[in-house]
DNA sequence: TCCGGTAGGTAGACTGGTCTGCCTACTGCG
DNA sequence: CGCAGTAGGCAGACCAGTCTACCTACCGGA
C-alpha cells in the first residue's frame, strides 16, 4: 500500500484533479488515503505545503511522460512531437471524473496573482517551450526553433484547454498534426 | 451607482477574476457591491445562479470587445486578428489584482467535469473558433479555413494562458503576431 | 533475550473561522 | 400601502489545523 505520505500524495492528485484545489478538504484527502489527520500533517506542514508537492510531483511525472516518448521517438521531428504526445498520454490515463485538461493549469488558475503555486507552474510551461526549442534546434536555425517552439507551446496548451473542456483527446491530436505539418514544411 | 443586480454583478466579476470563485464568499461579494446579502439572494437564486450569470455576462463583454474591433478593421485579415485584439484589450484593462488570463477558463476549471458552468465555457470557446472561421472565408477555401480557425483558436487559448501566468499581454501579441504571419502566406 | 526508547501510525475530539442560505425587523420612497 | 432596499442574527455544514491518547514495529544496549 506504500507509505502513508505517498497515499496522501496520491490521494490529493486524483482529487485535486478531479474536483479543484479549494473544493478538496483535509478530510476528504485523509479518507481517500485511508489514512489519519494527523499523518498528513505529519508529512506536510500544511495543505499549501501539500499543494506545492502535487504540483511539483505532477510536473516530475509529466517530465517522466515526455521522456519516455522522447527517447522511443526515431526521427528528430519524432523528438519534437513527443511534447504533444506526453499531453496525449496524459489525456489518455483513466481519470476518476474524466479528463479535464492540464492538472498544473487547473490547479494555477484556482491561486490569485502572485501566490507561489502560479510561480512553480509558469516555470514548469518554460521549461515545456524549453524542451520544444531544444528538440527543434535539430531541425532548423537557433532563432526558427525558438520562435517555432513558442509557437508549438501555444497549440500544446490552447488544444489541451479546449481538450479538457470537451472532455476527449481529439484536439491535442489535431494540434499534433497541425505541428507535424509545419515540421514537413521546414 | 446603478442597481443593486448591477452592483452584485459587477463586484463577483472583480472578485471572481481575482481571486477565483469558491475561494471568493458571499458575504465578500455583498461587502464588495456595497449591498445587503438579502439583495443578492433577491436577484439570483443562489451562488451557482450568480456564477451562471457571471460566465453569460463575460461571454458577452468579450464578444462586444471583437465586435468593435472586427468593425474596426480595414482588411479580412483585420477582422480575422480582431479575436486577438478582443483578447489584448482584455488582458489590458485594469485588473485589480493583475493579469491572470481568461477568466471563462480560470472559472471552468474550478468545476467538476459534467458541471453545467464548464459546458457554457466550452460553447464560448467554440463561438469563438466559429467566429475565427467565418473570418478566414473571406480569405480561403471552407475547409482550410475551419482548419485555420481551429488553428488559431489553439495560438489563442494557449498565449492567453501562457500571459495569465506572467501577468503581461506580450504572449498574446506574439501570438498575433504568428497569425498574421500565417494569413500573410496564404 | 529482554527492556525501553523512538518513530510513525490510528481514531477522534476540539477550536476558531467561513461557507451558503434563510430569517426578522426596520427604512425610505413612490 | 407595498416594494425594494438596509442591517444583522442564526442554522447547519464545512474548513484548516491542533491536540490527546493509544497502538504497533523496530532498534540498540545491558
Amino acid at each position: 500500500m506504500g507509505t502513508a505520505k505517498e497515499r496522501l500524495l496520491a490521494a490529493a492528485a486524483r482529487l485535486f484533479y478531479a474536483d479543484g484545489v479549494h473544493a478538496t478538504g483535509i478530510d476528504t484527502i485523509t479518507a481517500e488515503a485511508g489514512v489519519a489527520r494527523k499523518s498528513l500533517y505529519n508529512n506536510f506542514s500544511s495543505k499549501a505545503d501539500l499543494v506545492s508537492t502535487f504540483i511539483d510531483a505532477r510536473h516530475e511525472e509529466w517530465v517522466g511522460l515526455y521522456r519516455a516518448r522522447a527517447s522511443a521517438a526515431s526521427t528528430d521531428s519524432g523528438r519534437v512531437l513527443a511534447v504533444f504526445d506526453a499531453y496525449i498520454d496524459h489525456a489518455n490515463d483513466a481519470y476518476a471524473k474524466g479528463f479535464r485538461g492540464c492538472g498544473l493549469l487547473n490547479a494555477a488558475s484556482e491561486f490569485p496573482a502572485g501566490d507561489p503555486a502560479r510561480d512553480s507552474v509558469r516555470i514548469h510551461k518554460e521549461q515545456v517551450e524549453r524542451l520544444l526549442a531544444q528538440g527543434l534546434t535539430a531541425l532548423t536555425d537557433n532563432a526558427r526553433a525558438r520562435e517555432l517552439a513558442e509557437h508549438f507551446s501555444y497549440l500544446v496548451e490552447g488544444s489541451v484547454t479546449r481538450a479538457g473542456l470537451e472532455g476527449t483527446p481529439e484536439r491535442l491530436e489535431r494540434a499534433r498534426d497541425f505541428a507535424a505539418q509545419m515540421l514537413d514544411d521546414l
